[in-house]
DNA sequence: GAGTTATATCGTAATATTGCAATATAAAGA
DNA sequence: TCTTTATATTGCAATATTACGATATAACTC
């Protein structure tokens, strides 16, 4: 097979899970925390900064994109490229409330 | 090619990246929040619970165990898997910093 | 328009993931 | 010990991901 059974699992379990599979490699998470610290959010110094070939830094963002974790503004002849802040807002909540649920339940098992 | 140059990133974005690889599908994502809401933690009720087939359901556990996210007591005959408790703080405080961090930086650019 | 610069896409090889049937293991009970 | 019950492992087919060279696109500059 190797194909997920999305279907089964809930729109919102899938929601979180996509955007976990996005952050899934180091490469998203230094593109992330790049965006993060610095000042700049153009494509190429993404590229500069990171150890990877132009396509592959390209592929990467394509598909923190995709995840809805950033957003891409064209200007000019470069991309500006800029951390969605409602999609990091659901996770930061998604996992705050787990730890909160976690410190409820505290000794129940195990 | 097809291998991921973790050898180029920092331990922490690797540690991060492996936690997120991990949440990056919804059956393990079901598997999480199933720990965090029910009373129960065997692998039997998460099983019965998923729509998935027992070999993979175990397989799935395997990989939230590696990546830190779950332990696992055996009871018997059955084993309970339980929410790693630090590995959750990490994540939340990752994804906290992030967030407050986004805050300040605001408007400057895009 | 020709050249330059910045980014995206295509094509492809190497590798990883997903899912499950079949089977193995390991503990508990008869 | 034999059986049952619960979980893990193996093996494999289908598919997805990672990385990058080559090439395409698109917007500036002259």
């Amino acid at each position: 097979m190797g194909v997920t059974k999305t279907e089964h699992f809930t729109e919102n379990q899938n929601q979180i899970a996509i955007m976990m599979k996005a952050l899934g490699h180091p490469a998203r998470i230094a593109i992330m925390e790049f965006l993060m610290k610095s000042d700049s959010c153009i494509c190429g110094d993404i590229v500069a900064e990171l150890p990877l070939a132009q396509p592959t830094v390209s592929q990467h963002l394509k598909e923190l994109k995709n995840a809805g974790l950033i957003k891409g503004n064209v200007e000019g002849t470069a991309v500006c490229y800029c951390i969605d802040e409602n999609a990091l807002e659901v996770l930061q909540l998604y996992f705050a409330g787990m730890s909160s649920n976690l410190e409820k339940q505290r000794n129940k098992c195990c």
